[in-house]
DNA sequence: ACCCAGGCGTCAG
DNA sequence: CTGACGCCTGGG
């Protein structure tokens, strides 16, 4: 199937920002890939491969959405429709969400310099697992690229005009990944010196979480369907993701928000610790679970958005530099 | 040019 | 509670 349509701005409320959500680092999923003035990336819908084309409308459609997607075999367009709304968050509704933000003097600022962004939501809960540990202890870029490597490596490729595109590889297909050279050396049996042993996560700049990895796919391949945490509340959801390896609060928060959805997680990293404490607490330090408490009781279903906007708002005022110890 | 300290969350001790 | 973990960044 190939497909051209539009998402008019009526489709959704509030405004969006497709670049800004995009770029903006959030840990579902590396950024798209920018080409030809479209962001690119190869999804699945109802179990098939689809390549969507996204960027924004031009001219008289300035507030509307251009999209191309494509895909080898028949899917429904309707799903894929649904995906990509889901995908950028315009379910959300984002008038709503400004009306909240401005009750509050120390959030209300963070409206201008982050409107129409939206949670950058994750088409593959389980590559969001993995994003979210890989993310844990590194750097955005870092990050990104070992996520990318190991879809170029171990995911399915499929070729489109505009270049080859690969699925993030399956919790079982991660399993037969060997974790460093030396054990790749020993699955080949010595037939390769350890310069040539390149197929293992740690060359995908992962580093010592590698083990985490790969005991995260075993679990998640043999213990735990990501769909079950779908349907728990989110207190049993929290605590059934601390079990998986590499899986701590801030992260579980993370692929609660980006993979499943739940507006009313609070990722908390040192950046929120220093912002929540410098807005609410005068600049005291406080404990990360209790930042997370307190953003959670006072931002209740919008403090996923909270935490994103918080970041966004103090890289950009320069709150954050302001923040940074030692100064 | 080069080096090395610092920082990121989680886990193990 | 503290240090180690790997890698990149950025200051000297």
């Amino acid at each position: 199937m190939k497909e051209n349509f539009q998402i008019y701005n009526k489709e959704f409320e509030g405004p969006f920002n497709l670049p800004l959500t995009i770029k903006s680092g959030q840990t579902s999923q590396p950024a798209w890939l920018e080409q030809d003035g479209y962001f690119q990336e190869l999804v699945v819908a109802e179990n098939k491969p689809c390549l969507i084309k996204i960027k924004c409308g031009s001219k008289n459609m300035a507030s509307s959405l251009e999209v191309e997607v494509e895909s080898p075999y028949e899917i429904a367009l309707k799903t894929v429709q649904d995906t990509i709304k889901d995908i950028f968050g315009l379910n959300d509704d984002l008038n709503n969400l400004y009306k909240f933000l401005e009750k509050d003097p120390k959030l209300s600022p963070t409206i201008e310099f982050c409107r129409g962004l939206r949670v950058f939501k994750a088409h593959n809960p389980f590559e969001c697992v993995i994003s979210s540990i890989t993310s844990a202890n590194n750097s955005i870029i870092r990050w990104n690229r070992s996520i990318r490597m190991m879809s170029e490596k171990w995911g399915d490729m499929y070729h489109f005009p505009t270049g080859d595109f690969y699925t993030f590889p399956s919790p079982k297909k991660i399993l037969t990944v060997p974790e460093h050279e030396v054990e790749e050396l020993e699955y080949c049996g010595g037939e390769k010196n350890i310069a040539e042993c390149v197929n293992n996560l740690k060359t995908c700049g992962v580093g010592y979480r590698g083990n985490y990895i790969k005991r995260a796919s075993k679990i998640i391949n043999e213990d735990l369907d990501l769909n079950t945490i779908a349907r728990m509340n989110y207190q049993e959801a929290f605590q059934t993701l601390l079990e998986i390896p590499g899986v701590g609060p801030k992260v579980a928060d993370c692929i609660l928000l980006y993979g499943f959805g739940r507006g009313e997680a609070f990722p908390v990293d040192v950046w929120i610790s220093r912002i929540i404490s410098k807005l609410y607490f005068h600049g005291e330090k406080i404990k990360p679970d209790k930042i997370r408490e307190y953003g959670r009781e006072r931002f209740g279903k919008y403090a996923g958005y909270v935490q994103l906007y918080l970041f966004h708002y103090a890289r950009k005022s320069g709150l954050l530099d302001e923040l940074k110890p030692r100064i």
